[in-house]
DNA sequence: AAATCGGGGCC
DNA sequence: GGCCCAGATTT
């Protein structure tokens, strides 16, 4: 490999990002005030999927409620989720909760003061788990999120897509490399910053950057194109159609999904693959059916088109469906629930097109 | 519409 | 250990 020659010593590097974080890193965040290991786990792991402006209240609301690991432990999994609710992501609610009680019952309240031993909670990955050490003990141990894979990635112009591999074996030798003995908390505050505000993934501010001289994606024109895009390919399409059920108070049917698998545990419309299973396998009697306009859905590896149906039943005081559990959902008056993502949108759409009278 | 992201989970 | 899955925002 083409070792860290002609390149800045890990002193030198640690001490760069150090003294630029003195001047210009941010050191009053709420979760900075008191960085205790559950402070700070609960801060990364709203911060894995949100930006910090974002988190905040989140942050306090949480905090007021769940002051202490404990306290979540304690708590049902619902009253987490409600807290959680316009946050989404809610497996990592889900996990942080059961980290939480893990952590109460297995280690008497004491979080494990290792990278192994934090990595073992679920939800603690390597990277997080370097970050809640480092920062609540000062510890040295060497993060890899997105910021920093971005940083480093620049900074030595490691080439290939950062999720092959080799190259993660590669940024993570080269973060463990620089990561101080002393300062570590600081120092992983400082990297995420660095690549959050300054080493962003496009138009860097390289002129304010303290490791502009000796970046390698800077004097080589290579900051646009480092790191390496991941490899692209065309996504499959698949299809589904969601059924719009209503009861005499114009509620609609939700049903919850099953617990692992795309949207798992989170509430739904019905869904069937082809409409004329629909009688069959949701013990319905269709008089009606009308489809909307499909919409497009995209996760990471496929599209989703979702065709909107809504029906009109026989028998409308049906009691519907035998197998997940269901509710009636009011349009008009939004329950605190966590419902699929295109669900939402779907249902917001429902909503405002009622008020307008208008029915599509 | 495409890119992004850290962890889970399966083989 | 390698590969794919999943959810939502940003660009």
């Amino acid at each position: 490999m083409n070792s860290a020659v002609n390149t800045l010593s890990p002193q030198q590097f640690h001490g760069a990002v150090l003294e630029w974080f003195d001047q210009h890193g941010r050191k009053d965040l709420p979760w900075q005030k008191e960085k205790t290991a559950y402070n700070t786990w609960v801060s990364e792991i709203m911060l894995q999927q949100t930006q910090v402006a974002t988190v905040i209240p989140y942050y306090q609301r949480f905090m007021e409620r769940f002051p202490d690991v404990e306290a979540l432990a304690d708590a049902e999994i619902d009253d987490v989720l409600h807290l959680w609710t316009g946050l989404g992501y809610y497996a990592r609610a889900r996990n942080l909760h059961k980290a939480a009680r893990i952590v109460s019952r297995d280690f008497g309240g004491q979080f494990p003061d290792s990278v192994e031993g934090l990595e073992g909670l679920p939800g603690i990955g390597r990277s997080t788990a370097g970050a809640i050490l480092s920062i609540s003990t000062g510890k040295p141990a060497a993060i890899l999120d997105g910021n920093v894979k971005r940083v480093l990635a620049r900074f030595y112009a490691v080439e290939g897509w950062p999720g092959q591999p080799a190259v993660m074996k590669r940024l993570w030798a080269l973060a463990e490399r620089n990561t101080p003995t002393a300062r570590a908390g600081e120092y992983t505050q400082a990297m995420m910053d660095l690549g959050a505000t300054l080493c962003t993934r496009s138009k860097p501010s390289c002129l304010l950057c303290p490791l502009q001289q000796e970046c390698k994606a800077f004097a080589l024109g290579l900051t646009a194109s480092l790191p390496s895009p991941r490899p692209k390919k065309t996504l499959p399409v698949k299809q589904t159609h969601m059924l719009i059920i209503r009861d005499s108070s114009d509620q609609i049917l939700l049903a919850q999904r099953p617990p692992s698998g795309i949207w798992g545990g989170l509430w739904s419309l019905p869904e069937v693959q082809d409409l004329r299973d629909a009688p069959s396998e949701l013990g319905i009697d269709i008089l009606n059916a009308d489809a909307m306009e499909p919409v497009r859905h995209t996760f990471s590896h496929y599209h989703l088109d979702i065709t909107p149906v809504q029906i009109t039943l026989k028998n409308p005081t049906n009691s519907v469906m035998e197998g997940p559990a269901t509710l009636w959902y009011n349009t008009r008056q939004p329950q605190n629930i966590g419902l699929a993502a295109p669900v939402k949108r779907l249902l917001e759409t429902l909503a405002s097109d009622s008020h307008k009278g208008g029915k599509r």
